[in-house]
DNA sequence: GATTCTTTTTGTGTATACAGAAAACTGACT
DNA sequence: AGTCAGTTTTCTGTATACACAAAAAGAATC
């Protein structure tokens, strides 16, 4: 039925553990242990551990002396700096997907600006952040650099549970489509630096904003506060 | 006498084994077996087992289906993809020292320069290698952002056994240390832009450099293979 | 002599067992 | 009643054992 050399549990593990952590199912801060994970699970410590160890090589996790395996919390700081990085590689994809995109590439950038337009359009947000996902993926694709592809995929993904706070802010939207809009034109321009600059700026996170993902940082953290106070 | 929470084995085993990979001990291709391995450090197979997943998380050996464990060998297109994105990497550390470093922190990456400057000299090109990472070493961290640091840091790390190859090309210690200097200009003169363009030239693989870093490559993997040749 | 089938060996993936340490709880003493 | 000490429990790190699968080697047959 499923692929028959896909032997490998942890791999499987880490996949549908790293999915809580993505989607915020396991928000920051929760923890993690391995019985408990084992028997959920239906399966032995072992695969489980080792699931939980590769995630905690790439950060998602981390391990605290004799407290078990916890959900990292990003502090808002690092998140910015993340984000800073974040729209350094996107300027980098855009640099050269302006220069390097094929017919059929910059197509499907251009028709996938289209989708996000009409879910602004009929004011879907969730539809349109997740068209706005396909769009900056489309993006790296184009770049025709395979590990910066990876590498951007990857930071991308990690950041994803902050990025969906982001949309929330007033307006975010239709900010952000216009500024895709000038990426786009700036792609089928073949202006790579023009296309670097708008996509650096796009993705950073500045000024109000900033200010906006730290209040929204604490919806994310243990409820329970919300309770106390 | 060394920490006594440093409780983890398989940590220290992923740094020893990431060392040998580093250094070029374990070459690309190389065949890791859990039980040798084990034998070797006089541990179990767990604790092998985990420094070896958390290696391929970060990509540094990769696992045949059933063929065990291998350093992974970068092939070289991907290599200067790789090479791109340090590039790119550097250029935003440069940008940020520039703008960002203390006077404390301008006046370590001058005299790191000015280190490079005796070594160079001295035609000590290990010793010109050596302080060439300090110098990159000293510009990340003027930048101000750890996780820039730490992600260029690894990625650094991560070709740093391909990096070493690259001095042996005839004059490259000069030409390196011409462009250091007005890398360094640019930071003290807190010209953000020029540090960027400066650092990403410096970096990036092109043209003949490309050739030789190829041909290097063949010097890295299996000996056998000029043994049939 | 070559090819194919069978058997053996080797190596990985998972489970389980065991030891040691830290944290929590309970009891006693001040 | 509070604090300190001792005991118990829980959890983690490491070792070992077992099963399954693939590759290699050897034997038999064509």
């Amino acid at each position: 039925m499923d692929s028959p050399v896909t032997t490998r549990l942890s791999e499987q593990l880490r996949e549908k553990i790293e999915e809580s952590i993505v989607t915020g199912a396991y928000a920051p801060g929760t923890r993690l242990e391995e019985i408990d994970l084992a028997e959920m699970h239906g399966v032995s410590r072992t695969p489980i551990r080792e699931a939980l160890i590769q995630l905690e090589a790439v950060g998602f996790i981390s391990k605290r002396p004799r407290k078990g395996w916890e959900v990292t919390a990003i502090p808002a700081p690092r998140l910015c700096e993340m984000f800073d990085v974040m729209a350094e590689m996107e300027a980098m994809c855009g640099r050269l997907a302006a220069r390097r995109a094929t017919d059929v590439e910059q197509r499907r950038i251009r028709l996938t600006h289209q989708a996000c337009q009409r879910a602004k359009e009929a004011n879907d947000p969730a539809e349109y952040y997740r068209l706005n996902e396909v769009f900056h993926l489309a993006i790296y694709d184009a770049s025709h650099n395979a590990f910066l592809i990876e590498q951007a995929s990857a930071l991308h993904r990690r950041l994803r549970p902050y990025r969906r706070l982001q949309l929330r802010v007033r307006n975010r939207m239709h900010t952000s489509f216009n500024e895709h809009e000038a990426i786009v034109q700036a792609i089928e321009a073949g202006q790579g630096d023009v296309a670097s600059d708008l996509l650096r700026a796009h993705v950073v996170v500045q000024g109000e904003r900033f200010t906006d993902l730290v209040s929204s940082l604490e919806s994310l953290v243990s409820p329970k506060l919300s309770v106390v106070a």
